[in-house]
DNA sequence: TCTTCGACGATCAGGATGCGCATGGGATCT
DNA sequence: AGATCCCATGCGCATCCTGATCGTCGAAGA
């Protein structure tokens, strides 16, 4: 689950991004309207958390520009004003939820996750593939019913491939599912490294992960 | 096991969540429709046991907003009225079970598990895994039929646990499930805590928890 | 078709990080 | 008074990522 904080002050944002990084999102870290444009430009992301106090603006330009582009990415608002005026039109541009300071982080986390569930609906059928079965709701991959030994990045890269299984999955693409920007000095050649070691762990199953030089990799059972 | 109650009459409220939670639940209180809307935007609940009068609207409307979203959370209606029509329309509206009162708190607590274990698809009241025994209803683990000695929370994580054998649960899952709003200072390393006592006592019983570092942990029976 | 070169990808080992476990102790409930 | 509950802290180790080296693919030229 991929998450941006615009948030102008700094302690806060850090302190809600380690919050939800530990809750398994990756988060991205906005301090302005003009950064938030900037990384909903280039990004797509699950969540969007939105102070309302910018210092180049108010956070409902970006709403308001988010809306304009029929971008449906659920947005909740975090605002220091009472008013309940501030809480009606944010909600009538378009905010899913907002919640106002001081909040309390889990309650904050707690919001994000049913914004996230509201929107993707539930879908947490198994994936097949060769004899693999990965299943979204066990976190887990087996082979013939036996317990794939997997660590965290194995899996959420194995569930980005099973995901597009047939279709060639760019470099990039998988770093972008795998880090967040705060994992900024992260080099792109762990791809590589997590692509080698979930290669190993899938012999047997049925299932290849293909090189495709200077594209990217493909997952695909093997005939 | 999160259970939800809206209720205005205090005491009553009281009453129940005390019974509830004695019984391994973890019960939020709201007064209102508006309280309960605000907690079922950020939560989600096992059951939601619901008064139909309630001092700013019909219990009732807050069922239908529920459905409104698809939201398939069992909702047991509590009501004073004796009316057979007040009864129909709230199953029409998608309540799964009524009570009227006065009830025996133990009804409550029966028919609140009833509903759970409808929704959760479990066949049995009793759960087995190795040769270990689990009786959500009496709220007591058995091994050759000598009792386990275990404590509220214990169990509870257990029943958490045994519901979703060899599913990978986060910690984060589990503490939604044993902790309510008003722990809300309880840190997460609680749940860590408790694994390590119920690891303990779940020597020789064929059932192990497992770690998945950064993933959660999981129940499962030892080969 | 064969060769050569350049670039991309695979692999390995080692160090930093932070997660999970254990212990002790204070607060709260029975 | 006793049990239960939960926090704080420190340590050990799995995981993660880097950096460097080795392997390999593919295009261009003869």
């Amino acid at each position: 689950m991929r998450i941006l904080i615009v948030e102008d002050a700094q302690d806060m944002a850090e302190a809600v991004a380690i919050r939800l990084t530990r809750a398994g999102m990756a988060c991205d870290l906005a301090g302005s309207c003009g950064e938030a444009h900037d990384f909903l430009a280039v990004q797509s992301y699950d969540v969007v958390v939105l102070d309302i106090n910018l210092p180049d603006g108010m956070g409902t330009e970006v709403l308001q520009a988010l809306r304009a582009r029929a971008d449906r990415t659920p947005v909740l608002m975090l605002t220091a004003l009472f008013s309940v005026d501030d809480r009606v039109s944010a909600l009538d541009l378009g905010a899913d939820d907002y919640l106002t300071k001081p909040f309390d982080p889990r309650e904050l986390e707690a919001r994000v996750r049913a914004l996230h569930r509201r929107e993707s609906g539930q879908k947490a059928e198994e994936l097949r593939l060769g004899a693999l079965r990965f299943n979204p709701a066990a976190m887990s991959a087996t082979r013939d019913g036996a317990r794939l030994d997997l660590t965290r990045r194995e899996l959420t890269l194995l569930a980005l491939l099973m995901r597009n299984a047939g279709k060639t999955m760019s470099k990039e693409r998988l770093y972008q599912g795998l880090f967040s920007f705060d994992d900024a000095d992260v080099g792109l050649n762990a791809i590589e490294l997590y692509i080698a070691r979930l290669r190993k762990k899938l012999t047997g199953t049925g299932v290849v992960i293909e090189t495709q030089r200077g594209l990217g990799y493909c997952l695909r059972a093997t005939p």
